[in-house]
DNA sequence: TTTGCGTATGATAGCGTTATCAGGTTTTAT
DNA sequence: ATAAAACCTGATAACGCTATCATACGCAAA
């Protein structure tokens, strides 16, 4: 708080001219619209036109704008924009964690759009934890963006009410719900468990696992597992082999799960790791301990991340189209922002099986 | 351009108690803190006070307005805010991709210490492009942020002095420069491209190539090649096994880069990679042709990324600490923001090889 | 020529908050 | 008891921009 208003002497406007002439760039504070409109010889609200409707501005104003725009380095303020005209131009983003690869493709399929558009995109993780996704919304709906994007369908009922208040468009996506906030895109986790465990027991498997991080930190991960173990019940197959993991998921757990599993259910012939990294660890501990896959031991991972496809053997998983979630989410959000009206509000993108050689 | 603020019919106020009474929340808009002050009966300034600097109000009159706070569901407009007090309490961020896990774990280190002292990150992210960091950087700085991270210290003449002029702290990042624009934290990848070099002809190899990225995409890459071949050539090794692809990094490049250098340099014993999945590709493809690392040839990485350690067999590479990169600039920002002077101004993180069992 | 209309421009009034300053009130010191 | 200091509070004026409305100027139609 050092800065004092009142005091500060308004530096003279520093004589310039229109020409290329040496120019002293202001050293004393960032040039306003209000300076640009005087060098320009115009009105401010002629200066925001040229810069955010050109077609409204006769051509000749317009350059004689630009140059002044050029000469002075002048930026527009965002934020006295967005006060002014009550569209901030940013989209508040919640993700649970930058740290696990599955959001960075989505992230990317929302910035392969928005920004062009103009649109900031702001940022929040929550690290998994409900509550601090409540603090997380709250600070986030303060910049007044103009839309959310919230992974996961599941949240506090704080957090709902935050967003259904806002009176803004929400998409949640990675997940599918019945009751959206508002908009929703994603596959649902119920299906793959379904798909996976009916995919490993028509192939013959007769004991198969499940292995993930803990239900409460993995709430997709957990509806995965559960119709995944009700499946095999279903099959009349034993659904009692479950590993978990209280750490972030990562290659190294996947070994450790692989260690634990081996120790703990000897007979398992087949386990569905809640995401390739997790599988990837496994498989590396396999080949550590020369157990052959699938022959030993099948796996299974999920997401079809880049690793999956390169280890040896290749490992089947689940793709799912994450970064079209994130340019399918962008696109929606775009064409409400423009005002045409989006029809369908929930978007079943589905997932597909991909068979490589640990199945 | 549908609202049209001066037809808006100013919501007579709902009339809400104190109590706890049913409230009706506001169906019209967005409570501000003038709702706030007059449901609390107090003025806007001590509502202003009691929320960003509670010690300033009396603790009875505090508690009234937060009691209204949460009546209402008020949430503070930063952007107001942010214009009132010149400082929007956000940080700019930029980095190359996210598609590249390098820039994930620095970014953690930001995000662990910003967000809770109350700013919000600006992330963008320029694709490696020189020109897309110039518009990028004139976007980002008309959020007035408080402060900038950018990572690289390459930047176009128009980027500096933008940067220069826009009077904030300003952090370079992932690399060292003996001209900060203001404050640096990183590593001389001139130090790495030689002591790999020497780490490798220590070891007795004597075909030494370097694999990686085309060097106008990977400037930090190109810096460490350059010191490298230099340091083989001082040590009378050749210097010419250098394979490239145009591709953005990934453990598939990896593997491709691999295939192009046994065909090309067969008499090639020992492989720098630009980063670690690279060399895990090139690892995962030299398992499919059974040649035995690190005895038919050595591989060497950089970053060590979680990959590297979880491989069999284990990757040498060479670690940068990321994590540390990330909250050492964020603490950096936070005290120079605090108004603490900062003394070092320019920050060798340093970096270290870890041997493993691939040389 | 006059009327009418469309187009380009500028003056003005906010947008929701906070810095500042000017009281009022209470406490402390004398 | 009284002056001085300390503490709280609120009125007011920005912050830099844009929506709106009014004005001015053509130019086509009458």
């Amino acid at each position: 708080m050092t800065t004092s208003r009142a005091k500060t002497v308004k530096s003279s406007p520093v004589t310039r001219k229109t020409s290329s002439a040496t120019v002293e760039v202001s050293s004393q504070k960032r040039s306003t619209i209000v300076d640009v409109a005087k060098l320009a010889g115009v009105g401010t609200m002629t200066v925001s036109r040229a810069l955010n409707h050109p077609e409204m501005v006769s051509s000749d104003l317009r350059e004689q704008i630009l140059r002044a725009v050029e000469t002075l380095g002048y930026i527009p303020n965002r934020v006295a924009g967005g006060l002014a005209s009550g569209t901030a131009k940013a989209i508040s983003v919640i993700v649970p964690t930058l740290n696990h690869p599955v959001y960075v493709p989505f992230l990317e399929g929302l910035y392969s759009l928005l920004p062009q558009e103009g649109y900031q995109i702001l940022l929040g993780t929550n690290e998994y934890q409900l509550e601090a996704e409540e603090q997380l919304i709250s600070t986030l709906l303060g910049w007044q963006p103009d839309a959310i994007v919230i992974a996961g369908v599941d949240h506090s009922l704080r957090t709902r009410n935050m967003l259904t208040q806002a009176r803004v468009p929400v998409v949640e996506i990675m997940d599918l719900t019945d009751n959206p906030i508002d908009m929703n895109v994603g596959f649902s986790h119920e299906h793959v468990g379904v798909a996976t465990a009916e995919f490993l027991a028509d192939k013959g498997y007769r004991h198969i696992a499940y292995a993930g991080m803990l239900t409460q930190f993995d709430l997709r991960g957990a509806r995965r597992m559960k119709s995944f173990l009700a499946t095999l019940k279903r099959r009349k197959l034993p659904n009692h082999y479950v590993i978990t993991n209280d750490k972030a998921s990562s290659i190294g757990v996947g070994k450790q799960l692989m260690i634990d599993l081996l120790e703990k259910y000897p007979m398992v012939d087949a386990v569905f790791f809640a995401n390739d990294d997790l599988a990837a660890g496994a498989l590396f501990e396999c080949q550590r301990r020369k157990i052959k896959i699938p022959k030993d031991i099948a796996i299974i991972g999920f997401n079809d991340s880049e690793i999956a496809s390169q280890v040896n053997p290749g490992l089947t998983t689940v793709a799912t189209p994450r970064f079209e979630m994130g340019r399918l989410a962008a696109d929606m959000l775009l064409r409400r922002l423009r005002g045409t009206r989006v029809d369908s509000a929930r978007i079943d993108i589905g997932f597909r099986i991909v068979e490589r050689e640990s199945t």
